[in-house]
Order: C-alpha cells, then sequence, then structure tokens
RNA sequence: GGUCCUGUGGCCGAGUGGCUAGGCAGAGCUCUGCAAAAGCUCGUACAGCGGUUCGAAUCCGCUCGGGACCUCCA
C-alpha cells in the first residue's frame, strides 16, 4: 500500500509498515495520567501520534485510534502510604475523585482540541475497564506467572523472563534488574524486587477502590494498557505509541502481560518520542520545571516572554524529528511562529494566484516556462512523500514546503512569471500545500480574523486608505495604518496596488 | 553504579562518507511616498584529539561535556 518505514524501537531498526489486516491499522498511544494539569511536554506524543494517525488516513489506511485515559490513579510513591495520587490530591481541594478527574480530562481535551489533534476513535477510561483488568489478572494467575499477596497481586517477572525476552524492548538485563531496583514500599511481599504489581491492596484512607477476588484495591499502573488494548484492538495489533520514558518499565510490562494473557507478542510496532526539554533537561513533575499548557497559551509563567498560540507550538514540535529531543526556548517558539506565520501567508497567497481575484488575467501569458523552476518545485512536492514515508520526517517535509515559499511569493509579487511554471504544476502546489499542511501537519493559521463583522469593517478603511492613497492624502493614509496598528492590526500594501491585513 | 542516547554557525534544528537542509535573528541590496511585507545576496558550523579512507559532521577509538531510563512520568 505504501513504502512507509517506521523506526521499531523493538527492533531498534528502520522497517517497511506491513499491517496484519490489509487496509486496516491497529493503533495504541498512551494517553494522559489526569490527575493533574497538562503541561507543555505532553504536547509532544499527542501531536506527534495526531501526524501518524493523519497521516496513516492520508495513506489510505482505515485506522482505528486508542488512546486511554488514565484516571485510576498509581500509587507506590517512595517512602510513602500506598496512597493514590488522584485521592490524595482530592483530599485537598476536596473533590469527588472522579470531579478533578472530570476536570483535568475535560482541561486535556480542550488542549487537545486547540492544537488541532484529532480525537482517537476510541477513549477509554482505566476506571471504566476494571472488570477487563481483573478478568486479565485471573488469567495471569491462571497461567501461572501471578501471585497473591495480602490482597495484591504481582507479576511473576523471574518467571517470565526464564521463558520470554523481557527487556528486549527497554535493553535492559534481567540480571541488573534484579540488582538495581531500588527498595520500595510494599517490597517485602514481592517474591522478587523486579515484580510489579497487577492489583494493590487498598489501604482504608484510600478512596479509589473496587471489590475484586483479592478484597478491595485499585488496578496496577500498566495492567490497563494491556487490557484495554486487547479488548479494542486485539491480541495483537500494529502500532503502539509513547514517550521514551514509558519505555520500561511500563511497556516492557505490558509486552509481559499480554503475551502471557493472548499467547503473543502484542505489538507489531512499537513508536517512541522523544521529550522536550527545557535547558536540556526533560520537563516532568520530578523536575518541577514544567510549563502548563494553559501557561503557554496565555504567557503566564516566568520563563515565558509571551503568549504562544497553540498552533505556533505544534509548529514547534514538527520542526524536528519525533525522536529527537526538542529544546524549549522563547527565541526558538519565536522563531517558530514567524516562520508559521510566513508559510501560511504564502499558502494563502497560494489560493488566489491564477485566479480572477489574484491575477489581473492580463499579463498571464507573459515571459517563458521556465524549466528548470518547474522541474524544482515538482521535485520538492515530489520530496514530501519520501520524506514522511521515511520515519514521518516533518522536519524535512517543513523544509521543502518553506522553499516553495519564495516561488509563491514571486509569482504574487509578479518577479516570477505565472507562466512559468505549468498550470499542472501550480494546481499539484495548491492541491499539495492544502493536504500536507491543513491535512497531514494539520496546521491552521493564526489570525483569528474569520470574524465577518471586522471583515466589513477592514474592507471600508482598506477602501478609503486606497481612495486617499490615491489622491496622495498621506497624512489619512498613514494615519489609518498607524492607528491600525496600535491596534495590532497590520495594514501591509501589496506590490500590485492591494492591501492585505492581519493581525499581530 | 548499570543500560542507552547525544554534543552541528547567535538561537531552534535536518543531515543517508563526497553534492551549501530549513526556520528565526543579523548584514547588504532591490522594490516602495514612507513603513511593513516580499525578493535577491551573505556567514563556510559541525565539542577536542587521534585513526580508517582518495575523501568524514557522517565510520572507529580515546578525552571532555550534556541527557534519558533503572521510581510516578509524554
Amino acid at each position: 500500500m505504501s513504502d512507509l518505514k517506521i523506526y521499531n524501537s523493538y527492533s531498534r531498526q528502520k522497517e517497511v509498515f506491513t499491517p496484519i489486516t490489509p487496509g486496516h491499522v491497529g493503533m495504541y498511544v498512551c494517553g494522559p495520567t489526569v490527575s493533574g494539569e497538562s503541561h507543555l511536554g505532553h504536547s509532544r506524543p499527542y501531536i506527534t501520534f495526531d501526524v501518524v494517525y493523519r497521516y496513516l488516513t492520508y495513506l489510505g489506511y482505515k485506522v482505528r485510534y486508542v488512546r486511554n485515559i488514565t484516571d485510576a490513579g498509581h500509587f507506590e510513591e517512595e517512602g510513602r502510604e500506598a496512597e493514590d495520587k488522584i485521592s490524595k490530591k482530592a483530599l485537598l481541594e476536596r473533590l469527588e475523585p472522579m470531579e478533578l478527574v472530570q476536570k483535568y480530562t475535560n482541561l486535556f481535551h480542550w488542549a487537545m482540541d486547540r492544537f488541532n489533534t484529532i480525537p482517537p476513535s476510541i477513549e477509554p477510561t482505566a476506571t471504566g475497564h476494571i472488570v477487563e483488568q481483573i478478568e486479565m489478572i485471573r488469567k495471569l494467575i491462571s497461567e501461572g506467572y501471578a501471585y497473591e499477596v495480602n490482597g495484591s497481586v504481582y507479576f511473576d517477572v523471574k518467571k517470565y523472563a526464564a521463558n520470554y525476552d523481557y527487556g528486549k524492548l527497554s535493553g535492559r538485563i534481567m540480571d541488573d534488574l534484579l540488582e538495581t531496583t531500588r527498595e520500595l514500599e510494599g517490597q517485602s511481599e514481592k517474591r522478587d524486587l523486579a515484580d510489579f504489581a497487577l492489583w494493590k491492596n487498598a489501604a482504608p484512607e484510600h478512596i479509589m477502590r473496587w471489590p475484586s477476588p483479592w478484597g478491595v484495591g485499585f488496578p496496577g499502573w500498566h495492567i490497563e494498557c494491556s487490557a484495554m488494548a486487547t479488548k479494542y484492538l486485539g491480541p495483537q495489533f500494529d502500532i503502539h505509541g509513547g514517550g521514551m520514558d514509558l519505555l520500561f518499565p511500563h511497556h516492557e510490562s505490558e509486552i509481559a502481560q499480554s503475551t502471557i494473557c493472548n499467547h503473543q507478542n502484542p505489538v507489531r510496532y512499537w513508536i517512541h518520542n522523544n521529550m522536550i526539554t527545557i535547558n536540556g533537561r526533560k520537563m516532568g513533575k520530578s523536575y518541577n520545571n514544567q510549563i502548563m499548557l494553559t501557561q503557554m497559551f496565555s504567557g503566564d509563567h516566568p520563563l515565558l516572554e509571551k503568549a504562544y498560540h497553540p498552533m505556533v507550538i505544534r509548529f514547534f514540535v514538527l520542526q524536528t524529528h519525533y525522536r529527537s529531543t526538542l529544546d524549549f526556548g522563547n527565541e526558538a517558539l519565536q522563531a517558530s511562529e514567524k516562520g508559521l506565520k510566513r508559510l501560511w501567508e504564502a499558502y494563502e497567497k497560494l489560493g488566489v494566484i491564477g485566479t480572477p481575484a489574484g491575477q489581473a488575467g492580463s499579463d498571464l501569458g507573459a515571459g517563458a516556462p521556465d524549466i528548470e523552476l518547474d522541474k524544482k518545485v515538482r521535485r520538492l512536492i515530489r520530496e514530501l512523500s519520501e520524506f514522511m514515508n521515511d520515519d514521518f520526517s516533518t522536519a524535512k517535509v517543513m523544509a521543502n514546503l518553506f522553499e516553495l515559499v519564495p516561488v509563491i511569493n514571486g509569482i504574487k509579487d509578479k518577479v516570477i512569471p505565472v507562466s512559468a511554471i505549468s498550470a499542472e504544476t501550480l494546481d499539484l502546489m495548491k492541491i499539495s500545500f492544502r493536504v500536507w499542511l491543513e491535512d497531514i501537519l494539520g496546521l491552521k493559521g493564526i489570525s483569528d480574523a474569520d470574524n465577518q463583522l471586522l471583515q466589513g469593517v477592514m474592507d471600508l478603511l482598506v477602501e478609503i486608505r486606497k481612495e486617499a492613497k490615491g489622491k496622495k492624502d498621506f497624512a489619512t493614509s498613514d494615519k489609518i495604518r498607524n492607528q491600525l496598528t496600535q491596534l495590532g492590526i497590520l495594514l501591509k500594501d501589496e506590490k500590485d496596488g492591494g492591501m492585505s491585513w492581519g493581525l499581530a
């Protein structure tokens, strides 16, 4: 169906993508833990996999995209009581646990919408799949790979490692794991330090709790993904994505659980995105260096020089390869902002080239065809697919789109005659920009000027200014432009006598 | 300590051994009533030291620096 190559974290090499069921793709991506507000770091996986989803769809695959909401809260915070993060905070904020979870889920959805990410096909919650998780744990016990102690159930990693390749995904060596695993609460009841919890007995103060065959408790962190992925995508599916920080232990454990339960390796292609760093360090709770998305959008954070539009962040993320780290910085963000504006304006100009509105039509025939230019344009467009097929190289895709910008501006400003490129090439450019910019990269313009009323008022002002300019009444024309500038509206004179405007 | 990744011009970043990625900032020029925008031109960067090679940012070794995971984590 395509020549798409994906870097598979499991094999550590690029592999040609071949779906299990021809024409269909099952993709699971680890979603957010909604015990708190999403920060800038969270934008990376969801934007990355949104583009993966969009591209697979563009290639013609019918994709079932499953992304979970972790709302059951996790535990085992070192040194503390086995207290659920969510329930603890709930007490502080005097909210019901589910009320809190709902609040952050809504906030997450709001941010994802602003990023223009397409909602997943299914967005299952951990709390909504307690039954499935319990069922899976039962199965693991009956298979002999899990054991119960004091109302908790653990996965027997040592036994699994003896028969399967535990640690392959994360490059871990079993012997090292046994030595380097830290002392954690509840460790004593495990048979081995490397074992992980499938079900935890809930202490009395623990608010989130469900009855189970082993008593009242709550599910372990890794089991939800295995249970929900199996339920909606089957015992083996095509793509599993998530942040690199989830490689171990989360994804390694998922493989172990699912393999025992379903008797096959659950995932064909593992895709992991790299981290967003700030001053070279990963953004994360433990580092206390996070900038929340609400703060990014509002500019309300000491590290932010200004507010950044969600599309600027999306652009920023896509300008680098998903497997590289991306370093946060005001200068870099502002570069993205200007870059996006330039690209988007060129895209809008492209839309009217060759039409009566954009070109007078009189000088359309002027100038000889520029074979070289035509070839260059076609090459740049052809390469877009090649780059994307090479493990989603969005950075290169954008570089090529930028190389087309001077061509578009040149034609618009009549530095390059329209006739330099063939009508077919012009059409190809128009279609390509729409498909790549909007459909695949999922970008949108930043300007909020889609207001009918404002549009009408601006048309009027532009009209008056044109008249003033015609009479060489520069006092009036400058007044209009300067006053608008103060209001945050940039008015620009075009080469062809027209005027364009946009919000600064 | 173990495993792994990484070090590119002012900033962010592509880079498959030989063919100036790209964006932003900066400089000059053109266009323009002025401005903005736009167009053209410019910086010869690859942590350091060795090695392999006709040729290395790209492969190997060492040194120095940064980071990730091993604990919740996108």
